[in-house]
DNA sequence: CAAGAGATGTAATATCGCAACATATGGACT
DNA sequence: AGTCCATATGTTGCGATATTACATCTCTTG
């Protein structure tokens, strides 16, 4: 199984200016690095831009092959490694279902993400999920549970899948 | 990487009749395979008492271990199938951040579950999540996302753990 | 410049999961 | 009963995913 929906898959169902994706989110990216102390390298910056580029759900060896064809490290570890520090700073998700990454659409902010995964299309959005974060600090505390991280991943339909079935 | 926690690792937080969770959720199960027609066959039943029994999340090669231990197939696939049936069901779940799965601890019902995993003691406890689950519903139809499945898994100190800290 | 921390690269291997196929089991129907 | 069919079980073998361990390099700091 590849975890890479198909190339056609979009990665938000709604347009949007997809330079501004690339370009703004990496100066926001790059701008916070360096506010952190944290390095934003050339194997993670790049990553970061294929990943932005690509628009989609990446699995870590689709990373890996586009890196090792740009002149990176050829070895797993140069993807999960470049993958997790992404995650780290926010920069991108993970989204477990698919064993993939995608980046975030927007670094740096309240961050309390849930992805819509089509099940037909494969294509995948992150939706702002403030409330549902609430409601699931509320779910823990009552069991005196602290939420830390959250994963909120929904499989379903998208606009587009639902009106063609 | 082993999937399954710590043997020591509650499923649960609160206090609970453990007895109740086997010999209950056991017949529950039986009796809506029986209403439903799916067959709940000894490997399948098998698998749900030791999932229910070891009272934790267990990945998919550790159940396979316990049942060929007990005369079962010593395949992976073997494990694997009746835990899909199981999760078909609804009388278990996956919990994809552990790669692992869990008994569910009132099958039939309501049925939308958060999971709350400890980071420290990696203990999970099963949380009811129908506020949780309706805020994503919403948050998916202001883009016209139709959601399915959900799932919802909160990374976080435990009672026992946040206290010890 | 020397020392230490962190980043990168590689090899080897562990872990997770599935497709494909053969065989057995249990009903439904003559 | 006997036949047929759907479903379940078991196996082989493989592919995909992820990590550990270690060597090397590169910054940064004193």
């Amino acid at each position: 199984m590849t975890a890479s929906p198909t190339p056609t898959a979009a990665l938000a169902f709604a347009h949007h200016d997809h330079a501004h994706c690339v370009g703004e989110v990496l100066a926001r990216a790059e701008a916070a690095s360096l506010a952190r102390g944290a390095r934003l390298t050339p194997v993670r910056r790049r990553t970061l831009e294929i990943l932005l580029e690509s628009h989609r759900a990446m699995g870590a060896y689709d990373m890996l092959d586009r890196l090792a064809a740009e002149g990176f490290g050829k070895q797993p570890p140069v993807a999960y490694r470049a993958l997790d520090f992404l995650v780290e700073q926010g920069f991108a998700h993970r989204i477990n279902r698919l064993n993939a990454f995608t980046a975030c659409i927007h670094p740096g902010e309240d961050h309390a993400a849930a992805f819509l995964i089509c099940r037909a299309c494969n294509a995948v959005a992150e939706a702002p999920a403030a409330r549902v974060r609430a409601a699931l600090d509320a779910a823990g505390a009552e069991i005196g549970f602290t939420v830390e991280r959250a994963t909120v991943e929904a499989l379903g339909l998208c606009p587009t899948c639902r009106t063609a079935a």
